[in-house]
Formats: C-alpha cells, structure tokens, sequence
DNA sequence: GGCAAACACGAGAGATCGCTCGCGTTTCAC
DNA sequence: GTGAAACGCGAGCGATCTCTCGTGTTTGCC
C-alpha cells in the first residue's frame, strides 16, 4: 500500500476528472450508504467490514470501491448527508436569539428537536459516539462538536450576561455533554420509559442552567 | 481453531490444574497487565495488539499466551484487578446513610472519590466506555454498571423517601450518565481547568437532585 | 546434582480485512 | 448501430492480528 498523504494530495488534483454519474450509480450509493448505516449501527465503525457492508446492500465488494476510494470516505459521505439533513429539517431554528423566551421553553424546544432527529437517524449517535474512529473521522468529528459547541454558546449567551467567555465556553461543554449521556439513555428505551428519560434530560438543563441565570 | 464453547465448557473441568506459579510468574503477570493498561488507553481495547502489549512489557507473544488464554482474558483480569482496587480503596465508604448528611456534602465526597480514582487510573474509563467491548467484557461491563446503579440508588433513598423505585432507578441512571459524561470532560483537562470541570459536575448533580429533595 | 515443571522465545499457521484487478455487462451520446 | 464509459462481479493479494508450537532456559524440590 502506498503512501496514504501523497494519496490524498493527487487526490486534490486527478480527483478533479468529471466522473459521470448515471441514475443507476447514484441509486447503487444510496443503497450501499443505507447498508453502511445499518451496519455501523449494529456493529460500530471499526468492526463493520466492507465485505458486510456490500454484502448487506446486496453487490459485490468490487462495486462498492466504485463508489468510494475507501472504507473510510464511506463514513465521511454518510456523516455529510446526515449533517446536511439535519441542517435543512431544523435550519436556523435551533438558535432564536429571543432574549423573552423562557429558559425552559428554550431547552426543551432544543432538546426535543434533537432527539427526534437522533432517535430518526440512530446512525448519527453511532458515529459521533464511537471512540474508534480514525483519521479524518476524528476532524469532522470535532468540526461537528466545535460547531454545537459553538451554538450552545450563542444560545446561552442571552441568558448570562455578564459571564465571562471561558465560563460560558465550559457551561456549553457541560450541556453537550449531559445531552450525549441523555441522549444515550433516551435511545436505550422506548415508549413511555423513553418519554420519562427526555423529561429527565429537560429537568437536568434547566435546573442546571436555571441557576446560572438568577445567579 | 476448536469450537470456543466446547473449549470453554472444557475448561471449568481441565483448567482446575493447578499452575503453580512461581514469583517470576506473578512479576511477568503483573508487568504483562501494565503494559495492557497503557496501551488499552492510547489505543481502545480492540485497535490493541496482543503482540503491541507484549512488546510494551519487554516479552514475546508467546510469553504472553503463557499467562493469559486469550485477549479478552487480559482485559478481564485488568477489569477484575481494578474493580478490587476501587473497592479496598474506598470501600463501603461510598455509602454513609445518614440521612442528615447534606445532600450537596454526599455528592461532593462522592464525586471527589470517583473522580479521583479515575485520574489515576484511566485504564478503568478506556475499558468501561468503549462500545468496543466483545463477548464477555460485555457481561462484565454490565455487571459493574448494574452495581453502580444498585449503589447511587441507596445513596439516593434516604433522601427522595416517598419516591417510587421505577423512578429512583431512573434518577440514578442520570446519574450515572452525567458522571460519565462529566468525568470525560475532566480527563480532558487538566490543573485548574479540570477543577472548575469537576465543581461544574457537582453543581449539576447537586442542583438536579436538590430539586427532587424539596419537592 | 538431577529432574520435572514453569518460564521464555519467535517463527509462523490460520483467519480476517481492506482493497485491487481483469473481465464481462449495461447505458448513453452520437 | 457503435464505441466509450460507467457499472458490476468475485477471486485473491498483501497486510495484520490472534494464537500455537517446538525448542531451549530457569527455577524449585529431593
């Protein structure tokens, strides 16, 4: 196997050849992406094979490096569309910068916008979750975290006025950070078990939050 | 390679040989589940190599297979040497159940105990937080988790005295949750910044639980 | 000292996985 | 219709990993 970064730097350049997709092909990544979710889901990143992969999708692994250059670029191309669709269900909306609405409204708007979004795409939590993944998984990855974060902060910030920016930097981590393990709970059971724990989720930020606002 | 189950069957007869060890025996161990520990924490449990920990202890592969059957039975020992550690470190300590003990003093010493110990120990999170975890660690992980949660629920009884046991369970698998959740965050700091993580992790527990005591 | 068992080595067997390659089939622009 | 390119296949290459085995060394007991 040859050099992996002098790969990916003639990449930049011989990757640039218009490679016409045909209906079929863009039905045949779709399927395969659709195999790859199912697989990560159940088995993880690093311990789902290619082999499974095409072989849940129903073509031969030969087909499957039609489409992509690696295992890896697999997981890249789902974590964008998931991305992107996550982006254009809930768009702006996550952050309304209404310093009227209550604290508690605020949170569980936001609470409950992203739980359906992950209890919909459980893939999601599988990738984000895993601390198995590799290369540049590890960038988008902390791309996507930098960002929540980031909008975390800018959600906070009306609520906190006079909090210096380090302080709201770690009150934002704290809140991702209880959303995942919520997040972990709410997906772990169903029904009306699973209601009780995002109502627990809830409970947890505002209470937390709530007094950093009177304070 | 035989049929595992039938080999594991076997072995509740055969293994009951006595090997007797010899004192370089237990060094070899000792220094064979060092290695193990520092290289599960760089790398996860299944990126590790058996043949990565042996070279990590100065020892062939072979040497290895010597004391341990298999891969998962380093893991397992490690789990089971680390389990007793944090039990005859800190004992049945966890526990006081006096009930006039102050909510927010209870989580703190709490809190402090288990934060500190897996600040020296940070083998003890590489193993309990990946989903990586096959077979019987699977079962092992299970356990330890069951018995936190039996834990923090009779730490919690005495102070939620009219609440039904579906819900204390559910309280204290948030609970558990945020620690991990917040423990994360703290491995990823360090001096003061790791400080102000851990105060952050008590103020959340402390203001979550102090608001079911009042109701 | 002698002997059996525990300890130590390291090459490599056996399995798996990511990925390639040669060749055949389908699609589409002209 | 025809040629080029996209699509599809599956055996298998090369790398890696777990675990074994034959052989030699050290230890502890008589």
């Amino acid at each position: 196997m040859p050099d992996k970064t002098e790969k990916s730097g003639k990449q930049q350049v011989a990757d640039e050849r218009p490679v016409r997709r045909q209906a079929r092909g863009e039905r045949r990544i779709a399927q395969l992406l659709d195999a790859a979710a199912s697989v990560f889901c159940t088995t993880g990143y690093t311990a789902a094979s290619t082999n499974a992969i095409a072989r849940e999708a129903g073509v031969s692994p030969g087909t499957l490096y039609q489409f992509f250059p690696n295992k890896e670029a697999i997981a890249i191309e789902l974590g964008s569309r998931l991305m992107h669709r996550m982006r254009e269900t809930y768009g702006e909306a996550l952050a309304p910068p209404d310093p009227a609405t209550p604290l508690e409204e605020a949170v569980t708007a936001a609470v409950d916008r992203f739980i359906d979004f992950n209890c919909r795409n459980p893939v999601f939590f599988a990738l984000m979750h895993g601390p198995d993944i590799p290369g540049r998984m590890a960038e988008e990855h902390d791309a996507l975290h930098a960002t929540l974060i980031t909008r975390v902060e800018t959600l906070l910030t009306p609520f906190v006025p006079g909090m210096p920016a380090a302080e709201v930097h770690r009150v934002a981590q704290v809140c991702v950070g209880i959303y995942k393990a919520g997040l972990e709970l709410v997906l772990a059971h169903e029904g009306a078990e699973r209601e009780a724990y995002v109502q627990e989720l809830k409970n947890v930020l505002v209470r937390y939050l709530g007094a950093l606002v009177v304070d």
